[in-house]
RNA sequence: GGUCCCAUCGUCUAGUGGCCUAGGACGCUGGCCUCUCACGCCGGAAACACGGGUUCGAACCCCGUUGGGACCA
């Protein structure tokens, strides 16, 4: 265990700019983060973009919003790789004179040809080693190969997976430094964690096999080593490797989707990390309570459900204050707005109306048009199901009632109700289905008299002989075949 | 192919040798509430991969098998 005062802790995330923020990432970048905050330690942010061809600065921005989308924040960098060249090289030249590497000039081509002629006698295909001892004048192309040491086991203690053992005969003399001068990976990231004085290496248990490769590189370098800790996994429903044929697994298009940012961080901390049988967390509970003792081995299946089901709680449990800006943010493309759409007040309460409704902002957003435009669409399965020749008394009734009315209170508008009824000998439930398809477009709404207060009179009144004018064309065009 | 990792309900997980006739959550499902739909509440079905050890006792420790996965090519 290493000795380090809680103070001290220093953890990264290293993602490589290829893509989006992946969910697999932002647990990454989530974990880490909450440890640093945990343990009153720092986050550094640092972009492995070496890869040339394959980083993109658009894959910077969308990583750099993933990660504030989500609120997680960073305390030094972003730093680049692209910009640390120079020491990387400086650092790779200096293990060349101190005997830890050697110059390399075997073409791509020799190497080929002598790993499938190892692959076909049954041998790994790595390095032979026939540069080690050969001097390679500094003119003729080469690269820079890390000497592997021979017959020395790598032992390391991860900090979730217990200690882990491996056989330093299958190591060959991994590149570290190219023909072109660019940093390999394994060696770049050892050069940084080095320069950063990380302390805690937090990342996916894809880099377990690396491990071993960047221990040997802190030895001949003669610095610390810090803790490694490999998360495992997150797979698709089909159990490999999370990628985009699994359907969403960008973090900005859960933002498209609707999502709250808690919702996708209370899923992604559930993930392999557990505190007893809570589900909930604030983000206060989570700095709190996180740890790494409590992250488990096993790689898990990512359940869309459940983040749907928390959202869903999320949605139902903020205050409407909240929800308002965000679901003003769905409905940017509002047409012929209602005149109450102009209200503050109308929004929040149309908000907590629906919020217990809606499990995405989409849905919210979308359950609420017809609060808000005046442009009402009836929905045709409804229509023939409720707005029927049957129910037109109901609507006449109710109507006039509603006309009469000298007030527009829920105390007021149940009495109506309730003696429309009694004329009608009919239930609540029976009025009040057709009143919400003529108010509302569809079947499905929050109470009617929430609907009828949320409409107001005029809007309320005007629909509802729209609705009236609507049954009575259609049943004279039935009467007339 | 080589190396490494992993294994509790369909899924996320609790569980660190006796508290386990295995707990919670999502999903599924029966009911209650009810003007619709939700929300909420109450109930149900559903798992320790298999085989050996160790131990008075194993979901928990060890070994093997099987299955899955990652990395390197």
């Amino acid at each position: 265990m290493s000795s380090t005062t809680n103070s001290s802790i220093r953890v990264r995330f290293a993602p490589s700019p290829t893509g989006h923020l992946h969910l697999g990432g932002a647990r990454t970048a989530l974990f880490n983060a909450l440890f640093a905050r945990h343990h009153g330690g720092k986050l550094v942010l640092r972009i492995e973009d070496t890869d040339r061809e394959r980083s993109t600065e658009s894959s910077i921005t969308a990583i750099l919003d993933g990660l504030s989308w989500l609120d997680l924040s960073w305390d030094e960098g972003p730093f680049y790789q692209t910009r640390r060249l120079d020491r990387y090289r400086d650092i790779a030249f200096s293990l060349l004179s101190s005997g830890h590497a050697y110059r390399c000039d075997c073409s791509p081509e020799e190497l080929d040809e002598r790993r499938s002629a190892a692959m076909k006698m049954g041998l790994p295909p790595r390095y032979d080693g026939r540069c080690r001892d050969r001097s390679i004048p500094p003119d003729r192309p080469h690269v820079l190969r890390f000497r592997t040491p021979e017959n020395e086991p790598i032992v390391f203690h991860d900090l979730i997976r217990g200690e882990l053992s491996f056989d330093s005969a299958v190591l060959d003399d991994l590149i570290i430094l190219r023909s072109d001068g660019f940093p390999t990976y394994n060696f770049a990231v050892v050069v940084d964690d080095v320069d950063m004085n990380i302390t805690h290496v937090i990342r996916g248990d894809d880099h377990i096999n690396n491990t071993p490769r960047q221990i040997p590189i802190f030895r001949a370098l003669s610095q610390k080593m810090p803790a490694f800790a490999h998360l495992p996994m997150i797979y698709g429903p089909d159990r490999t490797r999370l990628s985009k044929r699994h359907g969403a697994t960008s973090v900005m298009s859960y933002k498209e989707m609707g999502y709250l940012p808690q919702a996708l961080v209370n899923y992604l901390v559930r993930l392999g990390w557990s505190h007893k049988d809570q589900e909930i967390f604030s983000r206060d509970e989570l700095v709190r309570y996180f740890d790494l003792d409590h992250v488990g081995s096993s790689p898990s299946v990512f359940n869309p459900e459940k983040l749907l089901w928390l959202n869903a709680h999320y949605i139902k449990n903020s205050p409407a204050p909240d929800l308002v800006p965000l679901l003003r943010e769905q409905v940017r493309d509002l047409r012929d707005p209602l005149p109450q759409a102009a209200d503050t007040a109308h929004w929040e309460s149309l908000t907590n109306s629906l919020k217990a409704r809606s499990r995405t902002l989409v849905e919210l957003a979308d359950s609420a048009r017809p609060f808000l435009e005046s442009r009402l669409v009836i929905d045709p399965e409804a229509k023939i199901k409720v707005l029927t020749f049957e129910n037109l008394p109901v609507l006449e009734h109710l109507a006039l009632a509603l006309r009469s009315l000298s007030d527009w209170t829920p105390e007021s508008l149940r009495n109506v109700f309730t003696q429309v009824g009694e004329a009608l000998h009919k239930k609540l439930g029976d009025l009040a289905q057709p009143v919400r398809v003529a108010l509302t477009g569809g079947t499905v709404s929050p109470g009617i008299f929430e609907v009828l207060l949320l409409l107001g009179r005029t809007v309320s009144l005007s629909r509802l002989d729209h609705g009236i004018k609507m049954v009575q064309e259609d049943s004279d065009q039935g009467a007339t075949h």
